[in-house]
Order: structure tokens, then C-alpha cells, then sequence
RNA sequence: GCCGCUUUAGCUCAGUCGGUUAGAGCAUCAGUUUUGUAAACUGAGGGUCGUCGGUUCGAAUCCGACAAGCGGCUCCA
């Protein structure tokens, strides 16, 4: 899109917002207003009606109020007002949100909340120390502070659509008040505002949560607990494969696997430094002697136990150790999602245990397993330079120098790497070190971050972790955390989304189905015949011999997307050969040809070791 | 955790104003049929209406607490 469209896109949002604002208020005159800016796909406005709340049944009244207030084309015009003059009018107009952003810009010149965008409020830039004037928008009868840009008037704002509604506190902060965030999404044509309400009626369809309980992939249960998944024996061979596909990798660079414990002394995280930052987080256990024991929220400590457990040389770093296992946080209830944020999870977690000078050939392996892995699904891959945030050392360990030695050495590899390409995410951290984190767009062209690559120098000092150099002294090392999937838990819900559950031949938890076409015993000795020969090439095969239509139990194959489906009858007794049916996303060859039962199985057993996502059939 | 909404059979959902034995489709099971590439026919079983408590002569329905889920907020080692 060209930079003036975008803009243009950008005013009609930012105007929708005020149109929405000024319709509310004349439903609600005693609405208090919080702020409205613009954000992906649309825009939202926070507002407070009292004791009263807005529900999804009001949107008509007010989409329909704002189509009056456009079909007015009333002109969005521009004044400016002295700061105390401007906190006179909040006062007047009883906007008391209104009135505690405008005095904390007169006082401080900035409202430093989060969420609140330097534009909204009529910030001219950084720096500024005070504010003399405030740039307001009216429209209409309807006046807010803002500092613009929009469009020249109600009239040219698009289409638009109200989406929906939920809380949020005032200002981001969460001992504030909470007020209702309305959302709308707005877009230049009617066109592509249904293009985009098509996109989320097709990501509905494949919500993971969805696809995971018809496919038959995991499910929650009351009596387990929230956020605690169960895998079926589908979704684990899910799992198992794509732990494999990561492993096998990591074999070729020089890994070796370990086993630990789930639970740990409280010990190791006051070590660690996690205690002091996560101690609520913990599911904690006390031992009948009394002593404070809690379910591991992450490895390391335990992995530096094993590089700790004797002296070190030099030669023999770097020490790689690797290892898939559940981790358990108590995360709040109002976080969990599917299997997006859940209680347990599998860390397909590794550390590296090198000195300086190795961790950027380390960082830069790592990374060409991350480049191999996501590109095996298609995924493109963002890069994200997750550095400190200076304002707020409080938040993280150790000496801000080494904060900055350390995040040189991470952007030296992201720049070899990828040049300028990538984003910054100052205060993205994580408290021990900084982080190159992978964000992964999907099919539908949304974000989610994935992988990780993470330089701790705090964890190091924490457990006295050191080498012996070439002069004989102990020397401090580093440690880079790294995991592929993120979690098997997490990578699963994004990448089901993006393959909207239509998994690769070497994924699919069952690769082939067999329909009898009747349950004559002949047909059911051939189809065992058949099935038995595949699982002798190490596939994934059922037989439905059900007393069904063929055409019912096609029906059944395709719905839980098996890759090929193939029906057996006395022609294929006859002749001995097969006519695959194709999962219809992996058409490349003939649909119906017949094969020998060999040629099928041996294509389908080679495609099964290739990771491919495509047939050769 | 916070705000709002939701919870009826394995799944998707109906259930009026509080009023007898709570319904449908799919799935499951049984019988009939012996089927040729996305749904054969007939019948049956399956529910303490999320849980606990309250109001009432009477609660799936009204009220409360708790749990789980959804949309956000906040958080995310």
C-alpha cells in the first residue's frame, strides 16, 4: 500500500473513532469519554457510562446513529486551545478522563501511559517539556481533544463495522477503573471491509480450539482444570513429529539430550533470579518435612546443575543440552486460550553453555534451525530485537554495561543476518539478558511470536557457572536459551490455524484410510492385507469396514482431512491396484490413476520421511 | 486477577410468562441393506439442564457463590 494511502486509511479510522464517540454521546449524553485511537484493521473508543453497560444488542443503534452523522457530512475542523483553557472545557463538559490526561500534559508535558500515542493528544514531539496548546477536532456538536490528522469531513470515512465490546482499564493500568472499549474495524470500500470480515469468519473456521476437538487432536476437562491440555493419541502424534523434526536438527548441531526433574527446591529460583520476579506465578509444594519445593516454570536451573556438576575446560565448550519437557505456571485465569496460554506446556527447551567469543556462531546455528523448521510449514518469519528498556532498570538483573555489551553482540548477528530488517522491542527483554525473538505470519497474514533466542549473563553468576581458560583460571560463562517451538503447546495452536488443520502427509495423525466397499470377507482380508503392508512401512493406517455407503465413509476420511483415502472392492482385488483419493489441498498429480499397491505405498512412505507438505501422487 | 457475556445428550443447538415424563439433527449402538469416491433405511440407548446454595406449592427458566469457556484488559521467565 502507498504511504499517502495508508494515511488516508489511518484519518478515516481516526475519524470513525470521533463519529462512534459523537454518536454514543448522543445516545448516552452522560457518556464520559476515555480515548479512541486508531489500531489495526480499525479503531476503538474507551468509554465510562456509570452503572450502565453498553451490550453487543446496542450496535445497531449505534452504527445507525453514526450513518446519520456522515450522511450529514458535517466538516471536521481544527482550533487550538491554551492548556488551561483546555482543561476549563473538560471540566465544563464533566470529561473528567479528559481532564487528568490534559493536566498531566500541562505538568508534565507527556502522559507516559502506554497506550496513549503522543498524536491523540496533541503532543508535538518528545522532548517537549511543557505544553502551551492543544489541537481539538469538532464535528458537528461534538468536540474532542485530538491533534488529528482526519478526513475533511464526516462524509469520506469508508465503511466501517462495530465489532465489539469488552474492558479495559483506564490507561492500561491495572488499579484504574474499568471501562468499555468499543471496537470497530474500518476500511476505504465496502469491498475490503467484506474481505475482511470474510478473513475473520475464515479464521473462526479454523480456530484451533475448533479443529482440535474435531479432529480429535486434544481436550480440556473441568475436573483436570483450566489450561491443563490433554493430548488424544491423535494430537500426540502430532506432537512426537514435530518434536522429532526439531531434535533430529538439533542432533546435526551438536546437542545431547538430559532429563530432569519437574519439581525443584525453592533454592534454585532464588538462584536463578525467578523467584524474586515470579514467586505468584509458581505452583508451590510444601514437603510434609516443611520445605518449599515448586513445579518447574522453566529449565535452566536444572540444566545448569548438570554443567555445574564438575570443572569445566575450556575445550570443552560449547556444552549444548537439550530437552522437550512440561513446564508449569499458574498463569492468571482470565489469560488462558485454547492452547495459546495454558498451565502446562512442553518447552522444546536447549541452553548453550559457551564463552563470549562462541555465541554468535551458537546464535547463528540456532537460528538455521529456526529458518529449516519454520520454512518446512511455509511460515514467513519477522525478526524482533527484544533489547531493555533503560527507564526501567528495576525490572531486570544486573549492570546496565553488561546489558549493553551483551544486546551489541545480539544486534552485530541480527544485522549480519537480516540486515535492517527486523524490529525493535526496547523493554522486550526478558529480566536475565536480551532476546532475538521470531514472529511468524500465517496463512491469514497474522503475527505470533515463536521461537526465541536468549543471552543470559545473570543465570551464569547466579550459579557460579564458569570454564577453566588457557591460563588456568576460572572464567565466567555465557548462556543462550533457545527454544524452536516455544512450546509444542503454543506452535500447535498457531500452526493448526495456519494449515486450518490440513496437516502434511509425515504430520497427519492417520495417513491413510481404507474403505471397505462392503463387508464381504474377502474385501476385509484384502484391506488388512493392505493395512498391514503399510504399517510394515511405518505408516499410519485404519480400515473402515463399517456397514455404511462408501460414499458416507469418503465423507467421514475427508473430514478429518487423511491425506488418502482409498477404497477397496472386488475391481481392486482383480487387478491389484489402487485409485488413491487426495486430500484436495495436496493436489499436484492425478486424482484418480491407478497405481499398484506398491508404487502408492512407497510414494506415500517416502513422502512421510520428507517433511514435505505437498503429494507426489 | 479485572470488566462483560456464556454453560441444556459425545458434537451443534431448540426449549414461550417459573407449571406434568426436557426436544431436534449429527454421532453412538442394534436390525435391514451389501453399497464404487462428501450423508442408505428403520429402531434404540444416551441428560441429577456446569456445581453448590437460596427464593417458590413448583426452577433448565428467578437470585447468589463457585467452576469452566468466550471477547478484551493486565501479565507472560
Amino acid at each position: 500500500m502507498a504511504e499517502n494511502q495508508q494515511s488516508d486509511l489511518h484519518a478515516m479510522r481516526h475519524s470513525l473513532a470521533h463519529i462512534m464517540a459523537a454518536a454514543i454521546t448522543h445516545l448516552w449524553p452522560s457518556v464520559k469519554l476515555g480515548v479512541g485511537p486508531v489500531v489495526e484493521n480499525g479503531f476503538y473508543y474507551d468509554i465510562d457510562l456509570g452503572d450502565a453497560q453498553l451490550s453487543d444488542e446496542d450496535f445497531p443503534k449505534i452504527e445507525a446513529e453514526m450513518q446519520k452523522i456522515i450522511k450529514a457530512d458535517q466538516p471536521f475542523e481544527q482550533f487550538v486551545k491554551p492548556i488551561d483553557e483546555a482543561i476549563a472545557w473538560a471540566k465544563d463538559a464533566t470529561q473528567p478522563y479528559k481532564e487528568e490526561l490534559l493536566n498531566d500534559l500541562k505538568r508534565a508535558g507527556t502522559t507516559s501511559a502506554k497506550d496513549l500515542d503522543g498524536e491523540e493528544l496533541g503532543l508535538a514531539s518528545e522532548g517537549e517539556s511543557k505544553v502551551a496548546n492543544v489541537s481539538f477536532y469538532k464535528n458537528g456538536d461534538f468536540t474532542d481533544l485530538c491533534r488529528g490528522p482526519h478526513v475533511a469531513s464526516t462524509g469520506k470515512v469508508g465503511a466501517f463495522k462495530i465489532m465489539r465490546i469488552s474492558g479495559a482499564y483506564w490507561r492500561g493500568k491495572e488499579t484504574n477503573p474499568q471501562m468499555q472499549r468499543v471496537y470497530g474495524v474500518g476500511f476505504s470500500t465496502e469491498k475490503e471491509l467484506h474481505a475482511h470480515l470474510a478473513m475473520v469468519e475464515e479464521a473462526k473456521k479454523r480456530d484451533h480450539r475448533k479443529l482440535g476437538q474435531e479432529l480429535d487432536l486434544f481436550v480440556f476437562s473441568d475436573l483436570i482444570g483450566g489450561g491443563l491440555p490433554l493430548f488424544t493419541p491423535r494430537g500426540t502424534i502430532l506432537r512426537r513429529q514435530l518434536d522429532a523434526f526439531v531434535q533430529e536438527m538439533r542432533d546435526e548441531y551438536g546437542y545431547q539430550e538430559v532429563t530432569v526433574p519437574h519439581i525443584t527446591k525453592k533454592d534454585a529460583y532464588i538462584a536463578s533470579g525467578h523467584w524474586k520476579k515470579f514467586k505468584d506465578e509458581l505452583f508451590r509444594i510444601t514437603t510434609r518435612e516443611g520445605h518449599e519445593f515448586a513445579m518447574k516454570p522453566m529449565n535452566c536451573p536444572h540444566h545448569t546443575q548438570i554443567y555445574a556438576a564438575r570443572s569445566r575446560s575450556y575445550k570443552e565448550l560449547p556444552i549444548r543440552y537439550r530437552e522437550t519437557t512440561m513446564c508449569y505456571r499458574d498463569e492468571q485465569s482470565g489469560e488462558l486460550s485454547g492452547l495459546g496460554r495454558v498451565r502446562s506446556f512442553a518447552q522444546d527447551d536447549a541452553h548453550v553453555f559457551c564463552r563470549t567469543g562462541q555465541v554468535e556462531e551458537e546464535a547463528i546455528k540456532i537460528w538455521d534451525i529456526i529458518d529449516r523448521f519454520y520454512g518446512a510449514f511455509g511460515f514467513e518469519l519477522k525478526v524482533r530485537f527484544s533489547s531493555h528498556d533503560p527507564a526501567h532498570m528495576e525490572a531486570y538483573s544486573g549492570s546496565e554495561a553488561k546489558w549493553t555489551t551483551t544486546e551489541a553482540q545480539l544486534l552485530n548477528i541480527i544485522k549480519q543476518k537480516v540486515g535492517e530488517e527486523y524490529l525493535d522491542g526496547v523493554g522486550e527483554a526478558a529480566f536475565y539478558g536480551p532476546k532475538i525473538d521470531f514472529m511468524a505470519k500465517d496463512a491469514l497474514g497474522r503475527e505470533h511470536q515463536v521461537a526465541t533466542i536468549q543471552l543470559d549473563f545473570n543465570q551464569p553468576e547466579g550459579f557460579g557457572l564458569t570454564c577453566v581458560n588457557e591460563q588456568g583460571e576460572q572464567e565466567r560463562v555465557l548462556m543462550i536459551h533457545a527454544a524452536i517451538m516455544g512450546s509444542i503447546e503454543r506452535f500447535l495452536s498457531v500452526y493448526i490455524e495456519h494449515a486450518a488443520g490440513k496437516f502434511p502427509v509425515w504430520l497427519a495423525p492417520e495417513q491413510i484410510r481404507i474403505v471397505t466397499l462392503n463387508q464381504e470377507e474377502q474385501m476385509v482380508a484384502y484391506a488388512t492385507e493392505l493395512a498391514g503392508k503399510a504399517q510394515k512401512l511405518g505408516l499410519r493406517v485404519s480400515i473402515d469396514n463399517d456397514n455404511e455407503s462408501v460414499g458416507k465413509k469418503i465423507r467421514a476420511a475427508e473430514l478429518m482431512k487423511i491425506p488418502y483415502t482409498v477404497v477397496v472392492g472386488s475391481n481392486e482385488i482383480k487387478t491389484g491396484q489402487l485409485v488413491p483419493r487426495i486430500r484436495k489441498d495436496m493436489e499436484v498429480g492425478e486424482q484418480h490413476e491407478a497405481r499398484t499397491v506398491d508404487e502408492f505405498l512407497k510414494t506415500v512412505a517416502n513422502e512421510a520421511k520428507s517433511r514435505v507438505n505437498k503429494s507426489s501422487l
